[in-house]
RNA sequence: GGCUGGGUGGCAGAGUGGUCAUGCAGCGGACUGCAACUCCGCGUACGCCGGUUCGAUUCCGACCCCAGCCUCCA
């Protein structure tokens, strides 16, 4: 099993300190908003490394964390007028309700910043007594950047140049540009805890560094998140965690690529993002993630209606294939050539979409047996299954997923009323009847398939 | 400017030193009452210029172009 580590720039084999558990750790979202493409990516991309992982037979400990205080969300409180801690509980069950839709497994542990302010407050503690740290007048802490040997060493970025291009904000009291808050001062009608340097609340990058150890111990197995967060915020997780416990932090750092709309990443402060919910609305929940596992995970992914649309054709192409198999029955075939090239391509860093070619090598074999030897098409269908299941897809019924429509849908029962008096006229050899009650379901968006045991339909998009 | 990752057929998207990705779209054929589904077959794709090599899209070098990070961001 080859993981693609930033901190390496390459491939290595993969290797957890213990031989058949894997803890892992991947920064969640910041609950102010609605989830959008690029979150869900992430998640996504994060949920297809556990279940690929414990398929291959890891037991998982997976962390994912919400950062539920930040100046951010204090801002969007004071707009809505809510209290912080009711802005944060509703995104939270609207993000949980995203990732339901999208079949991502829920993490191990879930941990909030707000539940570890103690644990923050002692790593601070910490590296204020080893001087990485230091308190300024208005109660301000500091990491201090030049302390740290090897600070850039994630990002390749050298302390000297970062230190030529940085500034000191106006009111900021840093010793040095570089520094980075670990605890904000808060005025006294402002959210805080008290802390040994007074009122305030912790800075972001010291939540992941409190939680993660925190969860997981001092150095863990992998690490993981978006690419934007490569820098500074892994940089600063890594010089807080390992000058504060003296001990290696994650062995392994994998970072997601963006989601781009027109050659752009999406983002919120450019204000180009999609959410998730604007997109379930008009495309099953199914194809977007399609659509997200279509891509290796490192690649950028382009997002536009087209390549949606082109997912749910792919998509039916697989449900079309599973059609009329009784995979539940079925025999289980283990490992056979169409699941040893699956693990190969899986065992090269998550490559899903050489995966997917050999589940579609798995569909044409299947079209290929299903009339000649019904038995064997039912295994195969029942391991393409099995195999689509790691990448969270082909769990749904055939004719569910074939049936179902965008808003507006045509009638089921109707549908089938008409397909039915479409065979008595086929039977009877009156085709211009036929043909006629085909065009009114072409109307209807359905499309008729005559196969040797009666007509089947499908919705046409 | 620094760092990172890219430029593959009409589109999407893998990969490799010398017979195949794959999906969509297109073309030809089979199947079909006609279609659809499905199957079989088809397209001289690898940014540009050099180099190494018997042979390079794949290795090396230069160049051009794109994106990300360097400020909050998955």
């Amino acid at each position: 099993m080859l993981i693609y580590n930033t901190l390496k720039r390459r491939k290595e084999p993969f290797r957890p300190q213990e031989p058949d558990r894997v803890r892992m750790y991947v920064c969640g979202l910041t609950t102010y908003d609605y989830a959008h493409i690029g979150h869900a990516r992430m998640l996504v991309a994060f949920d297809v490394v556990v279940r690929y992982l414990r398929h291959i037979g890891y037991d998982v400990t997976y962390v994912r964390n919400i950062t539920d205080i930040d100046d951010k969300i204090l801002k969007r409180a004071t707009e809505t007028g809510e209290y912080f801690e009711d802005l944060t509980r509703r995104f939270i069950e609207l993000t949980h309700e995203d990732e339901r839709a999208l079949f991502i497994q829920p993490p191990d542990q879930e941990p909030r910043a707000t539940a570890h302010i103690d644990q923050i407050i002692a790593m601070i503690s910490i590296l204020i007594e080893k001087e990485y740290a230091y308190k300024v007048e208005n109660g301000d802490v500091y990491y201090s950047v030049s302390q740290f040997n090897g600070y850039g060493r994630l990002s390749n970025k050298n302390p000297e140049e970062l230190l030529a291009g940085a500034r000191i904000e106006v009111g900021e009291l840093k010793r040095d540009p570089r520094d980075f808050a670990l605890w904000k001062a808060s005025s006294d009608e402002e959210v805080g805890w008290d802390s040994p340097w007074g009122y305030g609340r912790p800075g972001w990058h010291i939540e992941c560094s409190a939680m993660s150890t925190g969860c997981l111990g001092e150095s863990f197995d992998i690490h993981g998140g978006g690419s934007d967060l490569m820098f500074p915020h892994h940089e600063n997780e890594i010089a807080q965690s390992e000058a504060a416990t003296g001990k290696p932090f994650a062995a392994v750092w994998m970072h997601n690529g963006p989601v781009r709309v027109d050659n752009e990443k999406m983002s919120k402060s450019l204000g180009n993002f999609f959410t998730v919910r604007e997109v379930l609305d008009k495309y099953p929940a199914e194809v977007l993630r399609y659509l997200l596992v279509a891509s290796q995970y490192r690649s950028p992914i382009n997002y536009s209606d087209q390549s949606l649309e082109q997912a749910w054709t792919a998509l039916e192409r697989f449900y079309t294939a599973l059609r009329g198999l009784d995979t539940e029955s079925a025999q289980d075939l283990v490992n056979s050539n169409y699941e040893k090239a699956w693990r190969k391509a899986m065992d090269d860093d998550f490559n899903t979409p050489e995966a997917l070619g050999v589940l579609f090598d798995l569909v044409r074999e299947i079209n290929r047996q299903r009339e000649s030897d019904p038995a064997r098409a039912a295994q195969l269908g029942r391991l393409l299954r099995r195999l689509g299941e790691v990448a969270g897809l082909l769990q749904d019924d055939p004719e569910v997923f074939l049936k179902q429509g965008g808003a507006g849908a045509p009638d089921a029962v109707e549908i089938d009323a008409l397909i039915e008096r479409r065979r008595q006229a086929r039977a009877e050899r009156d085709f211009a009847l036929a043909d006629e009650i085909r065009d009114r379901l072409t109307a209807m968006n359905v499309v008729v398939e005559d196969g040797a045991d009666g007509s089947s339909w499908r919705i046409e998009r």
